[in-house]
Order: C-alpha cells, then structure tokens, then sequence
DNA sequence: CGTCATTAGATTGTCAACAATTAAATAGTG
DNA sequence: CACTATTTAATTGTTGACAATCTAATGACG
C-alpha cells in the first residue's frame, strides 16, 4: 500500500499481444531467448519449434521474422536460424547507443515527467535499498530493478520513438547479454548513489543535470564491463 | 576518377538480398512505401498485394511483419494493416532520437573512421557544393544526398548497432516523412556550412567537437521544421 | 590415404485450401 | 425514423502438402 506507484511490475502494463499464435510464439521464444532457456548461438529448426509450440510453421515463420528484426536471432536464407550470440565488441557498442539514448531520455524525462511518475521513481529507489540492506546476494532482482529504474525514465520521456527502440529493442538484449555472460551484480552500491542523483535532477526538472548524470551513468557501467573483460582476457582462465 | 570516394552509392554498397521471395516483396514495399507510391494512412490488404506482386501470402505475410517490426505500416490482429501516417508530434520525437543517435556517431566516427571513409565524405560534399552553385530547384537531389553525407558519418562510426538503427530503421523513416510533408529544402546553404564543419572536426579527431556540432546540426533542423509547423497552425491555409 | 563428385536426408521456401474473426449490409422492431 | 439484431461478404489466421535448396554422408578416383 505505501509502494502504491511500484507496485505495478515492468511491463506488466503493456501485457503481451496473444490474440494470434504468431503473436502467443513471438513472446514465448523472445522469453525463453531472454532467460537463456535457448541457448545463444543454437540452432533451431522449424519443425522442431513447431512441434514444441503445437502450431504449425506458418505462424512460426511470422515470428521468427519479428525475432529476426528485433535482433534475438539471425536467419540465413536457406539454411537456418540460430539464437544470437553477444561478442563482448558488440556489448560495448550497444553500451554506447544506450548512452546516447538513455542520456536523451534523461533529458526528456526532466522535461515531462509528471509527479506521480516521479514518485513511482522513488518508489523504485526505495525498494532497491531495502534490498541492498538485506544484503541480498542474488544479483537477478537487483539487476531486473534496475532495469526497471531505467524503463520508468524512458518512458518518463514521453517520446514514443525512444520508448519502442529502448524497451522493445534495445533492453532485451540487455537481458540476453546479462543471462549469457552471467553478468554478475558489478557495483551495485555506486549505481544507487548514481540512480539517486539522476532523479533528484530530474525532480527539479533540470533537464541538463539529469542527461550529464544519466550519461555518466552507463558510461561508468559501460567501462566496469570493459574492464571486467580486460582482466578476463590477460588471465583467461583459472580452473 | 577524381571523385573515385563517392560514386558508390548510398546503400548499394549493402545490395538488397532477394534470394526469397519474402524478402524480395519486402524490399519492393519498402520502397513504395518510402517513396509515397503506396499512400500513407492507406489500408493494404493482403490478397491485393498478393495478387500485384504475383505471390501467395505466405512470404507476404512474412515480409508485411518486417514492415511492422521496422514501423513502416502498422497491424491490427484480425483487422488489417495500413501504411504508417507519421504525425508531426511524432516527427518531432523522431528528431529527437536522431539528435542523440547521430551525435554519438559522429563522436565515434571522429575517433574511428579511416583516411579513405573521411576522403569520400569530402567527395559529397564536393557533389553538393556544385548541386548547390547550380541552384538546383530539385530539393529531391538535395536531400537524398543530405541523408547520403549522414549515413557515411554513422557507417564511419564502426559501431553496427548503430548502423542498424540509423540506417535501416529510422533513415527510412526520414525519407517517409520528407515524401509525406513533401518537405521542400528548407535550409541548404547553412546545412552545407555544418556540413563541412563537422568534417573539419571529424577529420582532425576531435570527437568532442564533432559530437556537439551535429548535435547543434540535427537540433536546428529540427527547430527549422518545428517552426515551419507552428506557422502552419496560425495560418492554417490560404487558398 | 586424401580429395572430389554423387547421393541421401533433412530443412527451408512456397503455395493453395480451410477455419475463424471482423466489418458492412440488411432486415426487423419499438 | 432511429436503433438493434442478423446475416453476408470479405479478410485475416492457420494448416498441411509440395518444390527448391542446402548439409553431410557415401563412394569413386587419383
């Protein structure tokens, strides 16, 4: 009752389109994609989700066109389709298309976010301590919260476009990377202090404060990741 | 000879693939929709593409959920599809996303592009320098060259993710619009003057500068066409 | 024994027919 | 005459079968 504007979960709110079997499989495979239940880089054949799924290739083939745009598998023409596989190269290029957008989000967000967004903001914030006091090791709600940080400011910004190539496109193979590389909590107490100053900016509605914040931000988590890789890279391995 | 850098089109480096069908009748609607021979607003029916492309609806129906992915038409389950009518509201947000896309990738492509990629920008620019001296009344040139100086800059970037975006997504968006609002030239002398100041950045590696100079370049366009609006809202028509 | 051609198997691409849903036209009623 | 219910026509959703293409397994040949 007192967390009355985070009580609604993510994309609770945009509930998924199954009207068609076309729409059902779409979401279906673009979750199990997602949550690494496909692993990244396998094959997978048609017959074979059709006989999983129930339906026939039809359908199927609609969606494997959808999830050929949104970039969670690659298709090649007569010979099959495979779940994605993130290079760490490609990681750090979408880090810097974030950058770019979520700082632009921020901006925009200062600009139109309405109070109770803002409180819904904080709301977030709260829940995310709480879960920082408690300690608490497992780094999967913590890195879902903050995900969800992020989706109330883009949607704060009340731009469409940047809402549909961010929260459709871009966060799940956010989601994807972190299953596949099992990206581990990072810095997690740095990033509250961050999250806490980018709403204050953008309570105040100041519209550069909060871009500048927001930039820093992913770029910080942009160079943790970069760094983690470098380190892997000179000692590759230890077992 | 001498302009051995720019006579390579804008994408016909990336040749449309048509091994299939599907994506055959994807490329064609693409285009008729992006140059306005498929009306915007205008209902398409599946049996009556199927019937002018001389197909079945299968790799139709297929190519039409590409279209919905890349936003160029829109669904509705059970009801049909029409051609996206974009909004000026929704321009404005496009503008938007362009200014936060575009400015990375002239930051990247200030750190990343190479002798040759910086030779053939100059190339374009010469083009346009003598469209412009010959006072083109065809804004069509004009423009498609415009959008050709903008994709070198972001393939220059050497960041795919944003190539994809920018180029195959939101650039035939652009050219949606432009044949949409017929968008006459608006402002040519002073966008070749950015133009070249952005190269001037681009090749001496200051990926700052270059950075806030098309930032500055895609904002005033933006206001350009903002202001045109508004004009259009108090004198609404005078015929 | 290695390399290349051939063949067999499976998968993808395409099509036409059938079922389900929607929108429009018609008829019926207060 | 307005409003609602019904029917009808068209379109979308789905399926299974057929054709084209690719992969790899087999066998022939140098």
């Amino acid at each position: 009752m007192t967390l009355s504007h985070a009580d609604q979960k993510m994309d609770q709110s945009t509930p998924p389109e199954t009207r068609t079997l076309a729409e059902r499989v779409f979401h279906q495979l673009q979750s199990a994609i997602v949550r690494g239940e496909l692993a990244p880089g396998s094959r997978i054949t048609e017959p074979g989700l059709a006989a999983i799924y129930g339906i026939s290739r039809g359908p199927l083939r609609e969606a494997m066109r959808r999830l050929e745009a949104h970039r969670l598998i690659e298709r090649i023409p007569h010979v099959g389709a495979r779940v994605v596989k993130l290079t760490m190269p490609e990681l750090l290029e979408l880090f810097d298309v974030r950058e770019a957008l979520e700082s632009m989000a921020a901006r925009l967000a200062a600009e139109h976010m309405t109070p109770e967004e803002v409180a819904g903001l904080r709301d977030v914030l709260a829940v995310h301590e709480s879960q920082s006091d408690l300690q608490r090791g497992e780094a999967y709600y913590q890195r879902e919260g903050d995900l969800d940080f992020h989706y109330r400011i883009v949607k704060g910004s009340h731009n469409r476009m940047l809402v549909n190539l961010l929260c459709d496109d871009l966060y799940y193979l956010v989601r994807l990377y972190r299953t596949q590389f099992s990206a581990s909590g990072a810095r997690p107490h740095k990033a509250f202090v961050e999250h806490h100053r980018i709403v204050d900016a953008i309570e105040v509605g100041d519209a550069e404060l909060a871009e500048l914040l927001m930039r820093r931000h992913v770029a910080a988590s942009r160079a943790n990741v970069a760094e983690r890789y470098a380190a892997t890279l000179q000692a590759p391995d230890r077992g």
